[in-house]
DNA sequence: AGGAATGTGTAACAAAGGTTACAAGCAGCT
DNA sequence: AGCTGCTTGTAACCTTTGTTACACATTCCT
């Protein structure tokens, strides 16, 4: 059932509890995983699929984090529960994914007793560190024209296909600009080859 | 020696260890605290004034990510040292510090053995992704001006002071952008009675 | 086929931020 | 006092990004 998970060198004894513990949960595209309103008691580890993490600001915007892929899990919502917090995130389903729902009750005491999971949430932490500090990086330094490129770099990493089924507004709002900003610059990079524009539709070159 | 750190409600017996294995680090402001080329073998856990956390990008620029105080430590290098990886950050002394150096070997089992020093990693972690979160927040939706009172506001929190002492390059350096529009927007912060400049030193109303 | 909703292209303009160049002030030194 | 180096003020200009408004294309629905 969670093979999935078997690539990350956990001990037997805790693949058992994982999967002892745990339920399975099928999300299509668009679906919410964390950040209805109810606090949430179970942690994502994703199987299959693509999960997209938001930050919700204060003021009600949101900006948009990092992607979760097979095998990943949300270091955010371990910390959240471990502090008994609620998140100030959200997360979706960017495909449609499986999803091991584990009861949070369970990682504070696995980090102790588990060295295998103890470096995995470690790790965990350090991705996302690394991610957050690349976009800082690039919102400091980079122009937006690079920004959506790498952008769309990224996605198509995450999703490991050179098509990229979002409108320009999608994009927009992601990367926290407007529209026709976005058809701009999307114009620009096709005409210097990088990209082909379809309707509802990006292909990477 | 360590009373900096007596209350974080750590087990006795883990604030015996920590005092046992580590020592004390007296740093002047400007000094480096880790960053140097050789690899980190301790965490320093701040007992007496403000560390600056930099990031290293591989381009050779830096960004401010945050700053440590009293009783606070440096997540992003127990995670270093746990993964056994070279760091890319580095931490200066913005204040004259006391610091109280731990061998990173004792770090792992610590997470293990007490629930206390668990507990204290993780909310550092969630305080250090807050923080990172903010920071893309302010740089997705703020305009300079808005970012430059926020970064005044946040210095004078870390150093618990009204007044700043930095040139307008230093804060040019730490915001990522030109002297010359630092300058323009802080006379517009000083017009509109936020603060007061003076040379070398900026007076937060 | 006709109409509505959605998605994209483009122009014209506005605003924010970056760049260059130079003037002027202050502090420290001899 | 006079020199030097560092810091700040300001103007003029350029580039990037944001805004508004509208045309046109595609898809879907009936």
């Amino acid at each position: 059932m969670i093979e999935a998970l078997e690539t990350l060198a956990f001990e037997p004894a805790l693949l058992r509890e994982i999967n002892d513990v745990g339920y399975l949960k099928k999300v299509r595209t668009g679906d919410s995983v964390i950040g209805s309103l109810q606090v949430e008691k179970d942690i994502p580890f994703v199987l299959e699929g693509i999960l997209k993490v938001y930050r919700k600001e204060p003021n009600g915007r949101e900006v948009l984090l990092y992607y979760l892929e097979r095998g990943e899990t949300c270091a955010m919502s371990i910390t959240c529960c471990i502090e008994n917090k609620s998140s100030p995130i959200k997360v979706i389903a960017e495909e449609d994914a499986k999803i091991w729902m584990v009861p949070n009750t369970f990682l504070n005491q696995w980090v102790a007793k588990y060295p295998s999971f103890r470096a995995f949430v470690f790790s965990s932490y350090q991705s996302r560190f690394d991610e957050l500090m690349e976009t800082i990086d690039s919102l400091v330094f980079t122009n937006l024209e690079d920004r959506i490129y790498k952008y769309l770099l990224d996605t198509k990493q995450a999703t490991q296909s050179f098509e990229i089924n979002k409108t320009h507004q999608e994009i927009a709002n992601e990367l926290g600009t407007s529209r026709v900003v976005i058809s701009r610059l999307l114009k620009k990079l096709e005409q210097d080859d990088k990209i082909e524009q379809h309707r509802n539709k990006i292909e990477i070159l």
